[in-house]
DNA sequence: CATTACATCGCT
DNA sequence: AGCGATGTA
């Protein structure tokens, strides 16, 4: 029964750059890919990401901060330092057809194609921050699984639908000249196409024939229909694009011929014809003539050292090669199991099912310091590790909300400078991010084999650390889900014995198209007052409240009720919360209200900023910044006792590492306070700069405010009203 | 020195 | 269960 499944795949195109085009319509139609960070330097080469701007070349430092922490479709650490470089991890088909690829570095990108947009991937914590990415995913599997029930999430981008029971059912109801009409309409037949000279035509007559006269082509048939109206459907409602492949089995033959697409691209012998945004339907007659053309390295798990093995000792290029061996031959070379699955797979057949599976089995993140980026002190580690378990315990967080499951096992894993590798793990409680990290620390802890003791160092330094969560649980549905996990800062009870400690709360959670108008009107209301009724003002705050809104969030509406209801029942809360926490009524404003405010209102912001004083010591407050940062979510902040905030001081310190053996010419001077910093350090020493003036704004204005109803002593809060009173 | 950042599989 | 290896975009 080989053929007894109608399995699809389905791959969104060019996936990143699409979710960063979703977000800035302008860009699509358009050349560009997505990069990130490289954090070394190199070639040192002049960099042209002058285009890259929509505005005028020069940037001072500020605006560019605020262009940078907006993420904008800008790599401006190489427009001023030069030697910053950014790798692509994703390329539209426009930018594509200038022959820029994937692990391209920007530069080489823009020798390609001069008129590349380069968007940088969101940044957390010193690091990548997938998640938008991942929750726009979501969104995908989220329709197809209205369609089947059987859906695997293979990775971000790409889930498995195995279509068998939706054929059949489908199927009774359809005639054969329908089945056949629509699925020539909108599908690649492979095996059934003309080809003109000029365009691929179906051989209409051929494949009627054959959906008539055949079963299980005319089951692929109704496969291709049903993937069709799935595929509008994630169009419709998610504004993406995707294309498909429908065949008996989870083989990504799809990917052959995506693949294949590239390879004649590049010969430049005609466009591509399976990707992007199309569907191809993959008859197991046409396997043995696809089979001659893939490279058997291509294939699922043959990627790595199997498959080299495979190759090596087969003297196998292709499918086809590998097809003519025996099972025994086969299994007598790499045993029974693996044999006869490579056997099968060179027939055509894979018995590996789709896994109705629509979430992950773990979440992890991680960063590499590669060559002097190494971790080598153990405050460095603990930093790092806080940074990491501040992202991990936020998905945590989600993830309980949105699906009910939390995660019991806590997991590390590095790799060292002398390229060795280790994983440890541990039982995860319901913990803080510090208590992750502390937890962390300790499974780490014996790995430092360093001999002085007393000292500071980190022996061998770290340069991959990864840490993870898994084996979930199913936990019961909580009538009132936790507040916590949606301001991502503290309990209510914490709120209510610690209120002054919060500080900053950013309506930018509250993001979420159920309640964006809602909270939209609202917002502008506010800014509205305090815009002290200049109406030009409050036109451009509107287009920038509606502009921050358009970024959806994964909160529910019926979370920010519970929230809103939770705040009401407890009278204690009620008063701190009106103060601090409800941005209905105080409308608080932070990094991101910020950076989404329209140029002319940001470059009045600067003009303040540039007015303000700077602290002494630069040094000592960006350490301070950084223990925020450490001890907090990116968009809730809140104090730590003392103690916390020294420990994680020296933390911050000690990721800096321009008092190593950096040459003074490898080192590059701020701009603000004359530091001198390596440059991948650059990037988190300007947001704090940011920060420091960020503070000074709100400090400058505190007597004029309208909301410094508080007692002098606590700090004051940034508000709108306080950017907006030093007009 | 240098792709990065995940995720799952398979062995003991 | 714990951990290292392998694989992927």
């Amino acid at each position: 029964m080989a053929l007894d499944r109608i399995v699809a795949l389905v791959d969104m195109d060019c996936f990143y750059v699409q979710v960063e085009q979703r977000k800035n319509p302008e860009l699509r139609g358009k050349p560009c890919a997505v990069v990130q960070y490289k954090t070394w330097k190199g070639g040192g080469t002049s960099l042209q990401f002058e285009n890259a701007f929509s505005t005028k070349p020069r940037f001072n430092i500020l605006q560019l901060c605020i262009l940078w922490s907006r993420g904008d479709a800008v790599c401006f650490c190489s427009l001023i330092f030069k030697i910053f470089l950014v790798s692509i991890i994703a390329v539209s088909y426009e930018a594509r057809d200038f022959g820029v690829t994937r692990t391209m570095r920007g530069d080489e990108a823009k020798e390609k194609c001069p008129d590349i947009t380069l968007v940088r991937v969101p940044e957390a914590r010193g690091k990548a921050n997938l998640t938008h990415y991942r929750e726009a995913g979501a969104e995908v599997i989220a329709v197809l699984s209205r369609f089947c029930d059987n859906c695997e999430r293979a990775s971000v981008d790409e889930a498995y639908i195995d279509l068998t029971e939706t054929v059949k059912i489908r199927m009774s109801g359809m005639e054969i000249n329908e089945i056949a009409e629509k699925s020539a309409a909108t599908t690649f037949l492979e095996g059934y196409m003309i080809d003109d000279g000029n365009a691929q035509t179906v051989d209409y007559d051929a494949w009627r024939t054959s959906v008539e006269g055949d079963e299980d082509i005319c089951r692929l048939a109704v496969g291709a229909i049903i993937v069709s109206e799935m595929r509008e459907a994630v169009l419709k409602e998610t504004q993406f694009t995707c294309s498909a492949g429908i065949a008996h089995n989870k083989v990504r033959i799809q990917n052959f011929l995506w693949e294949w697409d590239l390879e004649k691209m590049l010969a430049k012998l005609g466009g591509g014809r399976h990707k992007p945004n199309k569907q191809t339907l993959l008859p197991q007659s046409f396997v043995p003539k696809l089979f001659e053309t893939v490279p058997i390295k291509k294939v699922r798990n043959m990627g790595g050292k199997l498959g080299v093995e495979v190759r090596s000792s087969l003297c196998a290029e292709k499918m086809s090669d590998l097809a003519k061996y025996s099972l025994g031959e086969l299994q007598a070379r790499f045993g029974d199991k693996t044999g006869e699955w490579l056997y099968q797979l060179s027939q055509g057949v894979d018995r590996d099912p789709v896994r109705p599976r629509q979430l992950p089995k773990s979440l992890g993140c991680g960063k590499n310091f590669p060559g002097k980026g190494k971790l080598a002190t153990t405050d460095q580690v603990k930093y790092w590790l806080e940074q990491l378990a501040g992202e991990l315990q936020e998905r945590l967080s989600k993830e309980a909300e949105l699906n009910n499951r939390e995660a019991r096992l806590l997991g590390v894993g590095f790799k060292t400078e002398a390229n060795t590798s280790f994983t440890r793990s541990c039982h995860l409680k319901d913990s803080s991010a510090a208590q992750i990290a502390r937890d962390l620390y300790n499974l780490l802890l014996p790995f430092n084999s360093t001999k002085d003791n007393k000292s500071n160092t980190w022996y061998p330094g770290i340069v991959v650390l990864q840490i993870s969560a898994s084996k979930f649980e199913e936990v019961s549905e909580t009538s009132t889900p936790s507040i916590s996990s949606f301001f991502k800062t503290k309990t209510p009870a914490e709120i209510t014995t610690n209120a002054s400690k919060m500080e900053i709360v950013s309506p930018a959670l509250i993001l979420n198209e159920n309640v964006a108008d809602e909270f939209s009107s609202c917002l502008q209301d506010k800014i509205s007052e305090c815009s002290g009724g200049n109406k030009e003002l409050t036109k451009r705050s509107e287009t920038a409240s509606n502009c921050q809104l358009n970024d959806k969030q994964s909160v529910t509406k019926r979370g920010i009720e519970a929230f809103f209801s939770e705040c009401g029942k407890s009278s204690k809360l009620k008063n701190e919360q009106r103060k601090c926490r409800n941005p209905y009524q105080d409308c608080q404003i932070d990094c991101t209200v910020l950076k989404s405010l329209p140029d002319d209102i940001q470059r009045e912001i600067r003009q303040s900023l540039v007015k303000s004083d700077l602290e002494r010591s630069p040094r000592k407050q960006e350490a301070k910044f950084f223990s925020l940062q450490a001890s907090s979510s990116v968009s809730g902040v809140c104090k730590d006792t003392q103690a916390d905030v020294d420990k994680v001081v020296d933390g911050a310190r000690g990721s800096y590492s321009n008092e190593t053996d950096l040459g003074d010419d490898e080192l590059v001077k701020c701009e603000k306070c004359r530091m001198k910093f390596s440059p991948w350090e650059m990037p988190e020493h300007l947001d704090y700069h940011f920060a420091v003036d960020l503070q000074n704004i709100e400090r400058n204005s505190s007597e004029t405010s309208r909301c410094s109803a508080e007692p002098p002593k606590k700090k004051q809060k940034t508000t709108i009203q306080s950017f907006f009173a030093r007009k």
